[in-house]
This record gives C-alpha cells, structure tokens and sequence, in this order.
DNA sequence: ACATCCGCATGACAGATGTCATGCGGACAG
DNA sequence: CTGTCCGCATGACATCTGTCATGCGGATGT
C-alpha cells in the first residue's frame, strides 16, 4: 500500500530539471471527468501538490480541445467514458491540433483494448483509477520529464490479447446490437440482407469464442473492443 | 420530499456533545470505495474540511463493518459496486450492528432501484457523483444531524418507476442470461425445463417492455433491478 | 370455506437466430 | 499477371428463443 505520501521535503528526487522550458513555475493540467464529484476530488489531490496546479476542468470531451487552447495547458488528464466525445477521441484531437502537449488517459477500466487504443490517439501514460493517488501526480511529472507512463501488467496482457479480431462491420454490428436490436432492424439500418447480418454477427461469436451474441457483447465489452 | 422531514423521535438520545460542526470534536468518517484513485481523491477532498476526519478506509465491502467498528466512525461513506460486498449489503450489516453509525450511499449510477435498495438498507443519504463535490461535506454533516439526504429528481424518479416487477425467479434468470448463457445450460442449473426458463424469460421480457432478452438485461440494468 | 389472485411450471408452435456452402472483388506477394 | 488471402455479401437449413394456452398450489381477503 502507498498510503501517506504527503512529504513534500523528499519531493526533490524527480524533479531535477524541469522540462517544460521555464523553469520553477508550477505544471499547468488539464482535468477531464465527466463526474463532478470526482473530477473536483481528483483537482483537491492534485492541488496539495506544489508543483501542480490544475487549471482548467472539463465534464465533457467536447469541451477539452477548447479548454487546452484556452489555459496554455502542459499536460491534459482525460477520463474515456465521457459525454460528447470520449477520451480517446479528444486525445486525437488534442495531438492534432497541440501536438506539444502531453496526454495522459485515466480510465475506470483497465481494458486492454482500451490502452491500445489511447496509445494509438497520441497518450504518453495510461492510469488506471484502482491504482495508488500517489501515481497521478507522479505520472504528471514524468510525461512533462519524456516519459511514457504504462503499468507493466497492463501492457503485457494488451499484447497478450493481441489487436482486435473484428472488422469494422463487425464491430458495427455488434455494437448496435449489445442495445437489443433484433438483425431484421440492423439489417434495415445498415441496407443490408437479413442474412448477412447474422453471418457478421456468427463469425464475431466464432472469434470471440461465445456462444450466442449476448456472450460475445460480453466478450468484446470486457477486452475494450467494442 | 428530501431533507425537510425530521424524525420526530429517536433523536439526541445519548449525546452531550453533539458531534456537528459547531463545536465538539471532528466528524470520523469511513470511507469504503474499491478505486484506490478516487477513494483517496475523496478522502483529499473531505480532509480539507476542518470539521471532518477520515479515519478509516475500505477498498473491499466485506472489510467495512471491521473498520467501522474499529474506529469509533461517525458517518460511513459507501460506494455501491465493490468487490466482497456492494455497498447495499454493507449498509445493511452495519444498520444491523451499529444502529447509531449514519450511512451514505455513494454512487455512480442514479439508478432509481438503487435508490430504493439503499434506503431498505438503512441509508440514510444518498449521492451519486454526478453531484457537485460540495455537497459531499454537506452531506456528512446533515445526516448526522439528522437529516436525510437525497436529490429529489433521483427520488421523484424512483416513486414514478415504481418497485421492482420482476419476481425472485424472474430476476434470477434475467441475471444468468446477462451473462450469456443459453436457456438450457439455465434449465439444467435451476433444475427447471427448458420451456419454463424460457416463459420466465419471455414474462420478464414484456415487464420491461423489451424486445428480447438483449434488451430486457439492458433495462434491468438502467434501472437497478439486476 | 371459498373465490380469487399470483407465482411456478410445462409443452406446442411460430418466428428469430446461428451455421454453412458459396460467390464477388480488392490487396498483396511473387 | 496471377494465385492467394481476406473482407463483404447472400440464401438455405437447423437450432434456439419467445409466446401462448393450460394447469397446480399457496396466500389473501371476505
């Protein structure tokens, strides 16, 4: 357990440069959480540390390219599930538009598919939420100091799982019908013959090894492939 | 229908000192929460009230009671989703074994039937984290000074759904097939015939209005009737 | 004591779902 | 240029799923 890390007097490890240019003024963040509560709980950690301050907020991912440009921000810390866009998209963004700044992804769920994912958007670290509060300031740190900031566990079991299986109508398919739409209604939306629909959806519950498409919704929810 | 409504009896029994805010000593708080980020978080944010003190956490639900009692708590904070025990069930073991100790169900979700189990449970306050995290505070001290808390559109919600309609089986079933199992392999573990799950199946289907039992789990879900 | 309601349980039937064999066309290596 | 692979697409067929009519037994209110 990293419980009581409160030592402000042994902070002077990691910091012996910093390397955002100017140096001694505090790292500007970014926060995007779409839960208030947790998103001003995350802010009041990260405020009790000298060398942080957290500039902007964001409850949507629609918000955070504006927020970023707004507040001259180093480093954005974004939720994935958000309304409006999620993490991942606004992390593409974000490196399109602000190719400077750091990203770091901060996620409930430790998906794998998740991890590829942001790292494929531009983020330099992937947090999750089970892991110690110490690691969320100290990751602010080491994205600004070039590092990439991944927990080790994480990253072996994304490149265990391997990349994602299905293809994209797959994926389409069996997105819409995690809702509940029966094939006659996806066949209909997407112009295509009642057939094919269930063959997309088979060959998805064969790769998936499920056994009906309730499993397999399961399956591809769990891995981040959805 | 929230807050004004006091109990007329049962109340300032053995209290000289009434721990509120005015005076007296801090209020202890428990703090149960499985993500070690945001659990920390909180605390980070309670801990800048000067009037209130956490003084225990708990990762897990089963290792609630143990530190309540361990630590002389005044108000318990409980996340509803957490390994060993849900919140729901901890509220209710505390209720149980420490009827003075004022519990606060913290959640995610504003699902109207969780809602509705939380208060079964004996919680006295409900908050989802949605909610600005001033109100976090506020909370603690109100409940023990008696009030209930709870946001009156989540309640209004709660009456107009009405209770759950799904009886003992029916949930049962719904349950095992939200895990993608077929109704034979459920037939086989409860010892029914197949005809029967799939009545159950298909009764719980028109309850909830749904189309199949994609769709009857997804709404289940929603409302905290899973 | 009785009628009534409701949860539990079943099998027959129709319609939805999953599997298979088959074919088309673009990408890519040789 | 050609053979091969892979994604996309379809219809026929077997199985699974959802609905219905029906019946049993315990609780409830009168």
């Amino acid at each position: 357990m990293t419980g009581s890390t409160h030592s402000p007097a042994e902070d002077t490890g990691p910091a012996p440069d910093r390397p955002t240019g100017t140096a001694g003024r505090p790292i500007r963040v970014l926060l995007a959480e779409d839960q208030s509560m947790v998103r001003e709980a995350l802010a009041a950690l990260l405020g009790l540390e000298p060398d942080i301050e957290v500039v902007a907020q964001a409850a949507r991912g629609d918000e955070v390219l504006a927020a970023a440009r707004a507040h001259a921000v180093d480093v954005a810390l974004l939720d994935i599930e958000m309304p409006g866009r999620t993490g991942i998209e606004a992390a593409a963004e974000l490196r399109a538009a602000l190719p400077e700044l750091k990203v770091v992804v901060l996620t409930t769920f430790g998906r794998p598919g998740y991890l590829r994912s942001a790292m494929e958007a531009g983020a330099v670290a992937f947090l999750v939420k089970d892991a110690p509060a110490a690691q969320l300031a100290d990751a602010v740190r080491r994205v600004l100091a070039g590092e990439r900031v991944i927990d080790p566990t994480l990253a072996a079991a994304a490149l265990a799982e391997g990349a994602n299986p299905l293809t994209d109508r797959e994926r389409e398919i069996l997105r819409a019908a995690a809702d509940g739409a029966t094939n006659a209604e996806l066949a209909a939306a997407l112009h295509l013959s009642q057939g094919t629909v269930r063959n997309y959806l088979s060959t998805a519950i064969q790769k998936l090894a499920a056994r009906n498409r309730t499993e397999a919704v399961g399956i591809a929810r769990e891995k981040g492939w959805l």
